[in-house]
DNA sequence: TGTAGCATGTAAGCCGTTACATGATTGA
DNA sequence: TCAATCATGTAACGGCTTACATGCTACA
């Protein structure tokens, strides 16, 4: 590894640290699952394209042929992804918040109409929630998945507190 | 508009609606004191981008020429800026928490090396709040930043917070 | 029999970054 | 006079998305 990868790479190597060997398909799924809540989940193209270069590199083999193959994180897969983790620096988190960005632009949709989207939020942080807990339930108990039951717990305190905030804000805006 | 422009050139569009003419370089300097945040703060060569084709578009109007040349919104810019924001869709916001994912693969670096990286978190949050604190001071009671004071407010909490499940969490893998 | 899910890939194209290049002004 | 700040842009390139294309299997 002369370059590091793209960060997205070391997300699905990550998922493949887990054990189990996942087709390109199985793998979006469980990206589904938790990495879109606090990263993306790449479009299965990228998926594919991102596996096509890690079985290059040698990070990740594949069992068996076209449709229906198995990819497993190999030993310097392995290897690459400790590096990773104990030697790039980590980047402060980069949120996208289309909400804020329309309450920073309030003056313009006006008090009313921004109240109202703040409100809308809200409910869809509730939502949110609802399947994040249902992915935490999946996990909890389960010692393999010790860590990301602690994400998942972070996550569902993130939307609960942000929830908490946002209604307060809306509410000042009444 | 028959598409719908970046989010970027809306927020670019959204700082010149506050009022002031500037240039490309203190736009830059705008987006670091807000968007930052919650937004991206977009490289210099993207806003200079997204600034010509702004003009092209008759959105933004520059005054005078080439260096020192100062934008402002036009009409049509803020009729589109309206529509944007009271008609495009509100993605739900996006992090990219490059923590939440070392933490996600805490089996991989291990509990202790995975709890020293949370506090080191919670020593960068607390340096964020710093920094946005002194935003926040800076708009605060001014009623034309009524809503980015808000929008600092938010962020503050945010990351208050953060650091109070992150910290804990930590203490969890201790 | 037809639709939903499993499964894999290519092509086009935009967004945005880093690197590079240039030059004026101001103050120590 | 030198460095920092103001100021503007081009070029190369990578990441990622959408659209497109293909085909199998299970099941209602």
């Amino acid at each position: 590894m002369r370059q590091e990868l793209p960060s997205t790479s070391y997300a699905l190597l990550g998922l493949l640290s887990f054990g189990p060997e996942l087709t390109g398909y199985e793998l979006k799924q469980w990206a589904d699952a938790s990495l879109r809540f606090y990263w993306t989940s790449p479009a299965m193209s990228q998926i594919y394209t991102e596996l096509a270069r890690l079985r290059e590199l040698g990070l990740v083999t594949a069992a068996g042929t076209a449709p229906g193959r198995r990819h497993a994180i190999s030993a310097s897969g392995r290897a690459e992804l400790r590096r990773w983790l104990s030697t790039a620096e980590v980047d402060f988190p980069v949120l996208k918040h289309s909400v804020a960005l329309r309450l920073f632009l309030g003056h313009v949709a006006g008090q009313q109409r921004t109240r109202e989207l703040l409100e809308e939020y809200v409910d869809r942080l509730a939502a949110r929630r609802v399947e994040l807990s249902a992915v935490q339930e999946s996990l909890a108990g389960q010692d393999a998945f010790r860590f990301p039951s602690l994400v998942a717990e972070w996550g569902l305190r993130y939307y609960e507190l942000e929830a908490e905030i946002v209604a307060e804000l809306a509410a000042r805006l009444a």
